[in-house]
DNA sequence: CGAACGTCGTAC
DNA sequence: GACGTACGACGTTCGT
């Protein structure tokens, strides 16, 4: 036989990452309903192994069914595992397909398992001194490695060789028979000495050497462990040859016939369109027309310009982007900019590269000059990946974008807002499985990363062009989807395109802000956290970081000596907020510590770092609002997040005055009360909660004068309280657990809260219900207004990831439905200050609050009908109330 | 020295 | 474990 030296015998565990794709990764499901997320997860494995190792021998290894020797030899083996799920069992065939379609050599050897079968072909290749690379998920395998044997694990991206066996079991590769025998295996049924563990083993190995030798000296181990090994010895020699791998079976197989043929490409097509594995098929799809000849052009001429130009005129549609020279749209300044009519057709204007030796270009101004008219022209319908970001910078340049019809980023969004990277390169990989060339591809990365105008041509035309035409092609592919469904369609058309402009223009308009206030107080809080240090470390008497957690613990529990409340999810001593608290009671040094996490919060978050994101230009910030990044439909701000500004601390709010009106302005807030409740409301139709809305009653009181039965003016503010956290924690789906931890009362206590609750509330409960169920079978939520979340976990195996599933089921209709609503205000307020010609502005958003920005003289006309048209943003079944207020900063507004 | 991760805290 | 959606500062750890 001829081994090959170069490359190394690959051999695939099949069976055992079956069995982990199954249970580690999210349920997948095509269509159909025939679950396929363990086939996914396999098959993605395999494509990586062979990228990374283009293997010439390789065979995938699977168990057959039926018995094994080992059950002929101990009847109770495995006895301890439960059936293999049907959603399991289902995807076998279908990945014996796949790889076989592949060309992969796949082997099942009834009457023993996968591992005897890998174990026995690395045996003879080792004999041949040739390399070896077992993929495995399997840590019993360590007992096969040794100098030409390694393990790796996908899954985990490990790597396991002779030093690696030892330093992670702390026994060498030759001692894991050995080890797993006195350890035995619960799952498999396989008997050890009852307890001895990881650490015992080791311990008896290393003294000893060998099983063999602790078996022959077992009459020195003392205590009740020593009588459990002896117990054990007429057992062991069977356990010892359970967890044996057979490394000698008789196996028909010859090692240079394990070599892969080319995969059978139209089969693969078929088995990928039945699962609908839509990347990897679009893949195989693409592959099979590459002769398709891309025609991306550079254009630095005016003839060729002004040809494409007549093309961009006459076609219905084209796709356009820009390359700046920075993220920031307020830095950012023009590069170039790139187009496309149709697929694998581009083109891309340089206009201000200026590395050593870059061609002449055409200037930047004379381009912009001719795309303004089509870029201003709404009948001219264009497409981009993310065109806020293009719209504000070309603002700078006095272009005002129209005429914007489609934007890829948000046709991802709307299809599928639970994934979470809707970026171009994501997508075309997703549905186009086309591989685009990555900005750091060409740019590179860190420290020495170019920015574009200092990319040569031959890297950016490409990638530039590139961008234009898979956008194009995205589009193609996403907006058929998009149109068949009607609810998703009114979102994309109706709400997410007409925010683009709203969104552009508020931050483009940006928020003033008072850097010397801010700097004040960053002076006062700086002067306070210093002596709060101090005090600090006169009490523990000593010097430490009070920000670090690993050494407060240490300060804490261990110098201090105060007792443990609570530990970390990793056993640690907890010293989280809730539990500092209840320390506060009876030490110093905690209520210190709160004091001081709360002011450096606010100076490091907020005061020091707000004045430094001022725009020189504008002495305004410039925030981003993201419009696919909450799963719900929300909106998230960025760069500096403005959602998250402090207002529920008197020094909190002191933030807040920071956030100004300019002269001879005032600052409208206007924000809708307890939104969410009345979405409750009117999506669950119960009785109670609607009268307690219509009549305009304080809610938080109304239910606890039901829950607690007492009239409504016998309310305690305690009661109140109580009830707030119910009401709140209804559209987070809390569970009683929640509750009980939130109000510091019994578990009992928050059951029956919650019971009565729901007794006094009927539809609530059966909408709670009905949404949980339509969740479970559809695998979906939906908005009021048909925004969809997809819950791919909702019929997880994994009971943890059901029940987080669910909890969003509940809460996502309801903080969707507001989102959808606030974005419908927005599209109608900012259409009427467009269309009027009050000096007013919209400049933030935060959830459930709109922030304009109004000359003096306006204010009242404005108050009005921001309030009207927010009100009437949605026809509930209950009164949609809107509380305005007025100021010379947000605080005094809000 | 920077990327990735975990913990904590701010908002609605 | 146990309350939904976000962003971001800081400390720690790990790999280059």
């Amino acid at each position: 036989m001829t081994a090959n030296l170069s490359t190394p015998l690959i051999l695939v565990d099949g069976s055992s990452f079956l069995y982990r794709a199954f249970h580690a990764l999210p349920p997948l499901m095509n269509s159909k309903g025939q679950p396929t997320g363990a086939v996914y997860g396999v098959i993605n494995m395999l494509r990586k192994l062979l990228k990374d190792y283009t293997p010439q021998q390789v065979a995938v290894i699977f168990d057959a069914k039926g018995k094994t020797f080992r059950d002929e030899l101990y009847p109770e083996y495995k006895a301890n595992r439960p059936p293999m799920p049907d959603d399991l069992s289902s995807q076998i065939q279908p990945l014996h397909d796949i790889v076989t379609a592949m060309g992969l050599p796949m082997l099942i050897i009834e009457g023993v398992e996968a591992d005897d079968v890998i174990g026995t072909l690395a045996t003879i290749a080792t004999q041949h001194q040739q390399p070896t690379i077992i993929a495995t998920g399997d840590k019993d395998m360590a007992q096969l490695v040794n100098e030409h044997i390694t393990l790796i694990n996908t899954m985990t991206d490990s790597k396991l060789d002779v030093a690696g066996v030892e330093a992670k079991f702390g026994v060498p590769p030759k001692l894991i028979i050995d080890y797993l025998t006195l350890i035995g295996d619960n799952v498999d049924n396989i008997p050890g000495v009852a307890k001895v563990g990881p650490k015992t083993a080791v311990k008896w190995l290393q003294k000893y050497g060998s099983l063999d030798n602790i078996i022959t000296h077992a009459d020195e181990f003392t205590g009740k462990i020593g009588d459990n090994l002896r117990a054990s010895l007429s057992y062991l020699p069977l356990s010892r040859q359970l967890v044996s791998i057979k490394l000698d079976l008789k196996l028909n197989i010859k090692l240079n016939e394990l070599q892969p043929k080319p995969a059978d490409e139209q089969c693969l097509i078929k088995l990928f369109t039945e699962l609908e594995f839509k990347g990897w098929l679009a893949e195989l799809l693409g592959k099979n027309q590459q002769s398709q000849q891309q025609h991306y052009e550079t254009i630095l001429d005016e003839k060729s310009f002004n040809t494409w130009l007549q093309k961009l005129k006459s076609a219905e549609l084209f796709s356009f982007d820009t390359e700046t020279t920075d993220l920031a749209y307020m830095q950012a300044e023009i590069v170039g900019v790139s187009f496309a009519v149709k697929p694998e057709t581009a083109a891309y204007v340089p206009v201000a590269h200026d590395y050593m030796g870059a061609p002449q270009q055409l200037s930047r101004e004379f381009v912009l000059s001719k795309l303004k008219p089509l870029l201003e022209d709404p009948n001219i319908i264009k497409v981009g990946q993310n065109l806020k970001y293009d719209m504000n910078v070309l603002r700078k340049y006095d272009i005002h974008m129209q005429g914007i019809e489609f934007d890829t980023m948000l046709e991802s969004y709307v299809l599928n807002s639970s994934a979470n990277r809707h970026n171009m390169d994501s997508l075309a990989l997703k549905y186009l499985g086309k591989r685009t060339i990555h900005f750091e591809d060409i740019a590179g990365k860190g420290a020495k990363q170019l920015t574009f105008n200092q990319i040569p041509l031959d890297d950016a035309s490409p990638y530039a062009a590139e961008d234009a035409d898979v956008t194009l092609q995205l589009h193609q592919t996403l907006w058929p989807k998009l149109k068949q469904q009607e609810g998703l369609q009114y979102i994309f058309t109706e709400l997410e395109m007409p925010l683009i402009p709203v969104l552009s223009r508020m931050e483009c308009h940006g928020v003033l802000i008072d850097a010397k206030k801010l700097k004040h107080q960053s002076a006062t809080l700086a002067k306070r956290i210093d002596a709060l240090e101090q005090q600090a470390y006169k009490i523990a008497q000593s010097k430490f970081n009070l920000s670090s957690p690993k050494q407060l613990q240490e300060i804490l529990y261990e110098k201090c000596q105060l007792p443990i409340l609570q530990k970390t999810p990793k056993g640690q001593p907890s010293t989280a907020e809730s539990v500092l608290q209840d320390l506060a009671h009876d030490y110093p040094l905690p209520k210190i510590i709160l004091e001081y996490r709360s002011l450096s919060k606010l100076k490091s978050t907020y005061t020091d770092k707000l004045p430094l994101q001022i725009n020189a230009h504008t002495g305004r910030i410039h925030t981003s609002y993201n419009q696919t990044v909450a799963a719900t439909g929300r909106l998230s701000s960025s760069d500096p997040n403005l959602q998250n500004i402090p207002v529920r601390t008197e020094q909190g709010r002191n933030i807040r005055q920071a956030f100004v009106a300019p002269k001879g302005f005032q600052l409208i807030s206007a924000d809708y009360s307890q939104i969410e409740l009345r979405i409750m409301a009117h999506l669950s139709q119960d009785k109670g909660l609607r009268d307690a809305f219509a009549k305009g009653l304080d809610i938080h009181k109304a239910t606890a004068a039901e829950v607690f039965g007492i009239s409504i003016d016998k309310v305690t503010n305690d009661q109140r309280r109580s009830a707030k956290a119910i009401n709140f924690g209804l559209i987070y789906g809390m569970s009683a657990f929640g509750l009980a931890k939130q109000l510091g009362i019994s578990r009992d206590a928050a059951d029956r809260y919650i019971e009565v609750y729901f007794q006094r509330y009927p539809g609530v409960k059966n909408y709670m219900e009905a949404t949980r169920a339509q969740a479970h079978q559809q695998g979906y939520v939906e908005t009021l207004y048909g925004r969809r979340l997809n819950l791919a976990e909702i019929n997880s195996a994994n009971m943890q990831r059901r029940r987080a599933a669910e909890r969003t089921a509940i809460n996502a209709p309801m903080q969707g439905t507001a989102a959808d609503i606030i974005k419908r205000a927005m599209i109608t307020v900012d259409q009427w200050l467009t269309t009027t010609n009050y000096d007013a502005y919209m400049i933030m958003q935060v959830h459930d609050e709109l922030v304009l920005e109004v000359a003096d003289k306006h204010v009242a006309d404005v108050k009005k009908a921001l309030q009207k048209s927010m009100s009437e943003a949605a026809q509930l079944s209950v009164p949609l109330i809107v509380d305005v207020g007025v100021g010379n900063n947000w605080d005094e507004a809000h």
